[in-house]
DNA sequence: CGTACTATTGAAAGCGGTCAAACCATGTGG
DNA sequence: CCACATGGTTTGACCGCTTTCAATAGTACG
């Protein structure tokens, strides 16, 4: 009923964001010394690469692609503060994602082995790395619902409440924000045309649900987001009066 | 062209899928005891039950799905031997998925305070824990990809591999296998009408390519489908046509 | 100021969904 | 053993959402 059905990230993320990289210092690990600053367009990993350990993204953020077999990218994820990045590499001991900058950012490279101690070690930092993959697991499952199940719209709004949650958990405003994305990257990762996206977003904006220029987007009206997004087709006068 | 750009699971899964019960064993926490047998149909876990464990499948077949704020079930993801079911979790100790079976299955539990003993004490069980879930998530990503960039062609193209690499894995036949699934339940997972799902396995026995009578399918030309999954335009001409 | 990239909007075509009607399998009870 | 019921499966016809193609406009940065 409530918004906890658009997004399970609203709870968990926060919490173990933070965790992970404080229990990681609190045990002395010199994670100063793998503090590393990247700019637009530069790459993180590559797929390929051996898995060397993972990285929590401080600041800025990233995409994850794949190139599939039909020769084009997929965004398979956008990576903001607080997550963990290169995680999938723990299977095969190869990275078998992309990830790229979309701005100026900083990661926090933990080595495999310090992982490992780490786990053993702290329970804070076991907790908060269980929670962070096992989060991550329930996004993606929420992610595939919205591909398999959602019409162009609700993946818009799905995808614009899922970045303002995103950002208020970071203590920014979830109302307005910059978008690091292009339409194209948007539009990649929803699986729609870019031309779509921009229509949609146009008609958002002649909703005034939301105001797009460029970049720069405001969230005019969260509920009637959430309303395109619970039920697209019919839109149900009142259902229930939401979070932040 | 290797069935490698097909999916990842063929390498990785079967060493984890044997791995983590074994490791479990040989530290003698009494798994004997939290072995336990479901009928078809029959729920393991549903949205909102406090966390308790984890699961791994021993035989069998099972399915999770989230109910979405529209009402309607969405399958998020089906399980096979050697999986682990329930992981999600961790992250607020409470499920957010639906678990149901699809046949009759063992399942065998892992309470949550035996995980962290076994994390720390096992390097075995550790190794393969993360590698499990590491994996998931990569196959999450391919999951992804297929959902918002498939043709519907491509998509059941990409579940038959799939289930045959799962079967493979298991040591039974790749080629010739039972679904456990109902169509609807595949349409549900793909994201697809279950009318379509007929169609396209219609359209596939048409070309010679499989074989399908109610649940039984056989495999007939693994090279073809992994064509139609990395390309599928290039079939166009005598795919959809109607002609009959 | 031009070049390249990004974004927007329109018109036409097609894939896939919805609706509808059979068809088939399995199991139940007469 | 058959009639019936139920749920799963198949196929056809029609329609609509999205994509594709195409052209234009705005933006960033040298």
């Amino acid at each position: 009923m409530t918004s906890l059905d658009f997004n399970p990230a609203s709870n968990a993320s926060p919490w173990s964001k933070v965790c992970l990289e404080s229990a990681a210092k609190s045990n002395n690990f010199m994670l100063g010394n793998s503090h590393r600053v990247f700019h637009t367009r530069q790459a993180l990993l590559s797929a390929g690469e051996s898995f060397q350990g993972i990285y929590i993204m401080r600041s800025g953020s990233a995409k994850a692609f794949i190139t599939s077999a039909c020769g084009d990218e997929c965004i398979t994820r956008f990576f903001f503060p607080g997550d963990l990045l290169g995680v999938d590499g723990f299977d095969e001991h190869v990275h078998n994602q992309n990830i790229v900058f979309l701005e100026t950012s900083s990661v926090c490279f933990i080595k495999e082995s310090e992982v490992y101690n780490l786990v053993k070690s702290s329970d804070d930092f076991r907790t908060c790395l269980f929670k962070s993959m096992s989060h991550t697991l329930l996004c993606d499952s929420m992610m595939m619902m919205c591909l398999s199940s959602c019409s162009s719209e609700q993946k818009v709004a799905h995808f614009i409440l899922e970045l303002a949650n995103n950002f208020t958990s970071q203590g920014l405003s979830g109302k307005e924000f910059r978008l690091s994305m292009t339409r194209t990257d948007i539009a990649n990762y929803l699986g729609m045309a870019l031309e779509t996206v921009c229509r949609v977003l146009a008609s958002f904006q002649l909703k005034r649900v939301i105001s797009v220029s460029n970049r720069h987007l405001i969230i005019l009206d969260t509920r009637v987001l959430n309303q395109i997004l619970s039920k697209d087709s019919s839109y149900s006068s009142s259902t229930t009066s939401l979070d932040s």
